[in-house]
DNA sequence: GTGAAAGCGCTAACAA
DNA sequence: TTGTTAGCGCTTTCAC
């Protein structure tokens, strides 16, 4: 691989001069430039971006941690966060936390000593030590989708107490009574969001005996499934709390021979069918993860060119989110596939 | 930020023991051990890869470019090399191209001059060029999911061909005869795959009247779906020949009122909802993408750490494809949600 | 407009 | 067991 150095002697100049080509610095006579440039097509000279962010102490990679890119909420966080990377300038190293501290730390530690430029996170609990830990003092942090408290961290994310709130009047528009609210954990931030908004609109009707925060996962799912067909006599309908735990539930639900909505409305946060219109379709509140993540980055890319050494302000940004009527909670007659 | 030097004369020693320690070299009697450890503490010293890997010209990132995460083969195949990265202890730079060469061509510059260690790549057809033009000679390939002809490149595919004709062959069991075969562009090596073992299983029965290579994306797959709906009847049974054809062409059929499967059987390659057991359930030719995505980066991190400088052979590995069979063919009466 | 020289943080001979 | 030294490839003053 040749090097700045070797173009520098073959077009007969001083690797300063190459740099200033490199960089694209006016101050190069164009003959001299032309010089410069032939000799580094003929000797299919690569930049080392490495050695130059090395030299100037600035990173070109952002981090992005996600529990799991195969959710297709985080799929299109990742998705966004790229894009926007992409856009800036960066490169976007991406890490699966599967939710689990250790390995949350794990990735922590990783990027912290890649010197990546800045941090997304979709935090565990225990994230605030990782980051004080595993990450130089002056690594911006966004985290999104959570707010665990950490004092210099930036935080992105969508309210779903709102949206969780729109979606119970809905069902009880629909005459639905008996509203189940199944996945979450009850120290989870996000759980208690989805809660409150669930208890606001219940309001005197809420029913603590219909609230099972069994988990976030698949499994979450047809543990919340079985809970609800042990119980006397189903719900009129289940909110579930993420996309992993409505799938687990419609499988336990389905597979135990409950017709949905027939026998019970099924409606999620998060959509696990994002891609299409296909029906039938889920009643859900929509979080919007393209633009959670593309904002993200950009507040990270904001604070990493921010003027002067002041430490920029944290931001928090709050997405809306939007209640998506399909089918799946007794709306409408559908045509159907089955 | 406390650096190795800094370190070095806190602990009043120099900065090749303080490296050892680093490193773990044995070579250090452990009272110094003891001594510099302590000291990093206290300086809160986090060390910088990015300079190690610079020194010893070894790059701690791999890349990885796919069309787009937020299709489900993309998720898993990332999540598969994302798991497989970390297992040894690399990073894994995420990267869409949208299948575009020029969006190609420039994350693979962006990479290249990050000199990653290796890179994998769902190819354009232009890869070949910029993959000569921007990676440096000596950076491993994988190209995944696909076979431009790349001599030093690693190959990691899935033989759908074999799936294709076991489908159809199913298809045909079910006593469907005119079986249509939508999506994909005839340029392509996939195509060409999924279009031989759809020929092979007609035999003489295939009809080029019903083979509709509209490429691959959802529009695609609504405009497949309205050129079977324009037909003076519609085929028995439909193969999409990928999960976003697949999604497009379903909501064009049933947002014309036809039912599935009742009015037309529908397959595809690649599973659009694979997390879920959720009836209906789609007759689809599945291939492994997290198998596919840890195999590739597994190769990658096997070419990096081959012994001496000899430049390991090519490896060109094929997973084979797996059909799995739902209820949108007619095969049996699901419960249903609608 | 161009060049010389120092150094970013670390590792790897080599010497002691 | 430990230290000295010379770079890895680049940018950046500061001269000229």
């Amino acid at each position: 691989m040749s090097n700045l150095l070797d173009v520098a002697k073959a077009a007969g100049v001083s690797p300063s001069t190459v740099s200033r080509v490199v960089r694209e610095d006016p101050n190069v006579r164009a003959s001299t430039r032309e010089r410069v440039l032939e000799v580094m097509q003929e000797l299919n000279y690569i930049p080392n971006a490495l050695a130059r962010g090395f030299k100037r102490s600035r990173s070109t990679f952002l981090s992005l941690i996600v529990a799991d890119v195969t959710s297709p909420f985080f799929a299109a966080v990742a998705r966004g966060a790229e894009d926007e990377a992409r856009d800036a300038g960066y490169s976007l190293v991406l890490s699966n936390s599967d939710e689990t501290s250790s390995l949350e730390a794990l990735h922590l530690r990783a990027v912290g000593e890649r010197r990546v430029g800045g941090v997304v996170v979709t935090p565990t609990e225990e994230a605030a030590k990782s980051i004080r830990r595993y990450l130089p003092e002056e690594t911006p942090v966004v985290l999104l989708d959570s707010r665990v408290d950490i004092a210099r961290a930036h935080t992105v994310t969508c309210d779903t107490e709102t949206g969780v709130e729109q979606l119970v009047t809905h069902l009880r528009e629909l005459r639905h009574e008996r509203i189940a609210l199944v996945g979450g954990l009850t120290q989870s931030a996000n759980w208690q969001q989805r809660h409150a908004g669930y208890a606001r609109a219940m309001g005197e009707q809420a029913e603590s005996a219909l609230v099972h925060p069994v988990g976030w996962s698949y499994e979450a799912g047809r543990t919340g499934g079985r809970l609800l067909l042990d119980g006397a006599h189903l719900p009129d309908a289940v909110i579930a709390a993420n996309a992993q735990v409505c799938l687990g539930l419609l499988d336990e639900l389905i597979g135990s021979g409950v017709s949905v909505p027939e026998d019970i409305g099924v409606a999620a946060v998060d959509d696990p069918f994002p891609e299409s219109l296909f029906l039938p379709r889920l009643t859900v509140v929509n979080q919007p993860g393209y633009d959670m993540g593309r904002k993200a980055v950009e507040i990270l890319v904001q604070h990493l060119e921010a003027e002067g050494d002041v430490v920029p302000l944290p931001q928090h940004i709050v997405f809306p989110s939007a209640l998506r009527i399909g089918t799946s909670c007794g709306e409408a007659i559908p045509r159907r596939i089955d």
